[in-house]
RNA sequence: GAGCCGGUAGCUCAGCUCGGUAGAGCAACGGACUUUUAAUCCGUGGGUCGAGGGUUCAAAUCCCUCCCGGCUCACCA
């Protein structure tokens, strides 16, 4: 903590003015912006100005560009340009910061240009002093004297304020100087009006200091980098890095719109039990917990998949649940042991009709968050437009080997040796399902780059799924993938309770030959699919990898606010 | 679990190769400045160099052990 800071709180305690209750607030400030400043629909401008000022950011250079009059606006440019200099400038208008901004800037040797006059008259609409109260996280603070100018910052955005010490009255503005620092909270009341350089500010006719901060904020212009402290201390993250605030609203929006689209689409939302008796629905080791009263170990479940089937029998037939499974796993860029997971399941479907959905549904997301089916993920483009490419399982495989269907399923010594081959490790000692399931991971999965379906899995590999009608050895299960990640699994559901009996007793197998994660047996379940589960197909879809893909990122902690860490 | 990389001021980083009084910018503190915006100008203070041990006259720097994180692999949907 910062001695200066405690002083002033000290001093702020001992006038009562310390730590308020309430601050009446008229707007969030990103209400403010979007009133008064309209959409660019990326126009492509012609502007002419001088470059005051150039800073080097990572998209390239940030130019301050001013008319003769001194109303300014900023450009971006891939090349560095001279400042005190003037040019005309082609780009697309956008916003850079709230800012009125050309993108891709580049500068033309001669022609006619817009002024930044004309431009602001369009999109940056005059407030005309309107009253309002704001409040926020001052973030910067630039005194000049007699007046003062600083930014304040909410989850929406962030806005100028001006301080005059003739407005607010000497004592005031002292006071204002002495005891306020950038990272306190503060709420203003005051005029909407824009300086001579045209950014909307808020004339502060009044202040309160809210909650001061103790500790001084992360630097303004290189944020937080250490991932250990985004990570650990995620809300400095949220304070001083608008990228990290960005996910985390597309997180939050792709979510909502998943659950518009599903429940637009007559599901019902659900909530099944995370404490379990059993941890079964998918492979994976659970945490496993103890309860006092019923003197029995619980599972956190692993997926919700055999209680959502359970309500189709009980007769819902549209049924989704978004929720935390937990899995005792590694932790990678693509693992975390607690994950959010969409399951949903619609009673007479099959797995053709999940495809489409799916097509749909992700869509709707697409097009309802990031605004486009098309978006480049890690430098990769991805195209989202329906249909998607759909490859059948053992097609890709014997595309990679030259060996059918046959070879795997039946010639597991051979299997076995190319396995060795590929130098899978413990090639000698895993299962028959594992060896197929590692084959495939390593020849095919990472070249799955476009939004893809890969159909019709081994029996060997998926307990729950229902056989396929043309092929015993087959389920009718696809996975989708997306730039070499699974993003989705589903199939037509098994629903034969004898059959789904032998595949419970097969997997028990599976586990006494070694394979740690083969699934648990669930007689109740059992027991609940011979009451009659009518035919049904269903979907699980990993939220996080979803919003890495959408939010282009690499690393799952970049998508969960506060990823699973060791304790210090 | 293995390999590689990193941890230095509140923040972003330099210094480590080749041991010799721990640096810059921002932030802070004092001062000037009534339209600034990475404000500017003058001045000041600020460090368990991740922790512990070793080598040495002398260690941020070389060696060992450990802690935390990142990436790759292994494990895993």
């Amino acid at each position: 903590m910062e001695e200066s800071r405690l002083r002033k709180l000290q001093r702020l305690k001992e006038e009562g003015k310390a730590y308020p209750y309430k601050f009446e607030v008229s707007h969030q400030i990103g209400d403010i912006r979007s009133k008064y400043e309209k959409p660019t629909d990326k126009r492509q401008v012609k502007v002419k100005a001088v470059v005051k000022r150039v800073s080097k950011i990572e998209e390239g250079f940030l130019l301050r560009i001013a008319s003769p009059q001194g109303i300014e606006m900023l450009a971006i440019t891939k090349e560095e340009i001279q400042a005190g200099k003037e040019y005309l400038l082609m780009g697309s208008l956008g916003r850079y910061e709230s800012k009125l901004c050309i993108f891709d800037a580049k500068p033309l040797e001669e022609g006619e240009g817009l002024s930044i006059e004309s431009l602001k008259e369009e999109y940056d609409l005059d407030p005309q002093y309107e009253e309002i109260s704001l409040a926020g996280r001052l973030i910067t603070l630039r005194s000049m004297g007699k007046a003062l100018f600083g930014h304040i910052q909410d989850a929406t955005g962030k806005i100028q304020i001006y301080l005059r010490e003739d407005l607010l009255g000497k004592d005031v503005f002292e006071e204002f100087q002495d005891l306020v620092d950038t990272g306190d909270i503060i709420g203003v009341k005051g005029k909407l009006f824009r300086t001579k350089t045209g950014e909307l500010t808020v004339e502060v006719q009044a202040y309160s200091l809210l909650a001061k901060s103790l500790h001084p904020m992360p630097e303004k212009w290189h944020g937080i980098k250490d991932v250990e402290v985004r990570y650990r201390q995620r809300y400095l993250d949220l304070i001083a890095n608008e990228q990290a605030r960005k996910i985390f609203i597309l997180r939050s929006k792709v979510i909502q719109e998943i659950r518009n689209f599903l429940n637009r689409e007559g599901f019902l939302e659900v909530e099944t039990p995370i404490l379990q008796p059993i941890a079964s629905g998918a492979n994976a080791k659970p945490f496993i917990t103890y309860h006092n009263y019923l003197e029995q170990n619980l599972y956190l479940r692993i997926a919700p998949e055999l209680y959502l089937k359970r309500l189709i029998v009980g007769g819902f037939n549209r049924v989704y649940e978004i929720g935390k499974n937990f899995r005792n796993e590694g932790v990678d860029t693509t693992h975390n042991p607690e994950f959010t997971m969409l399951e949903f399941y619609a009673s007479y479907w099959d797995y053709e009709d999940l495809m489409n959905f799916t097509e749909r549904l992700l869509s709707h997301v697409l097009i309802s968050t990031v605004g486009n089916l098309k978006i480049n993920y890690q430098g990769k483009y991805i195209d989202f437009t329906p249909p998607y490419k759909r490859y059948r399982y053992f097609e890709l495989l014997e595309k990679k080997t030259g060996k059918d269907k046959d070879f795997f399923l039946r010639d597991v010594e051979g299997l076995r040796k190319l396995a060795k081959e590929l130098n899978i490790p413990k090639a000698d000692t895993l299962t028959h399902a594992k060896l197929i399931d590692k084959v495939f991971d390593v020849l095919v999965e990472d070249e799955l780059l476009g939004p893809c379906f890969v159909l019709d899995f081994p029996k060997l590999l998926s307990p729950l799924a229902k056989s396929h009608r043309k092929d015993q050895d087959l389920v009718e299960r696809f996975e989708l993938f997306i730039a070499g990640k699974e993003i989705a699994n589903a199939y037509t559901e098994l629903n034969d309770p004898e059959e789904q009996r032998e595949r419970f007793l097969q997997q028990l197998e599976e586990k006494e030959m070694g394979d740690e994660e083969a699934m648990q047996m669930d007689e109740d379940f059992i027991i609940a699919l011979q009451y009659g589960m009518p035919p049904t197909g269903g979907e699980g879809i990993g939220i996080d990898r979803l919003v890495m893909i959408l939010a282009d990122v690499d690393s799952i902690r970049e998508v969960i606010l506060f990823p699973a860490l060791r304790r210090i």
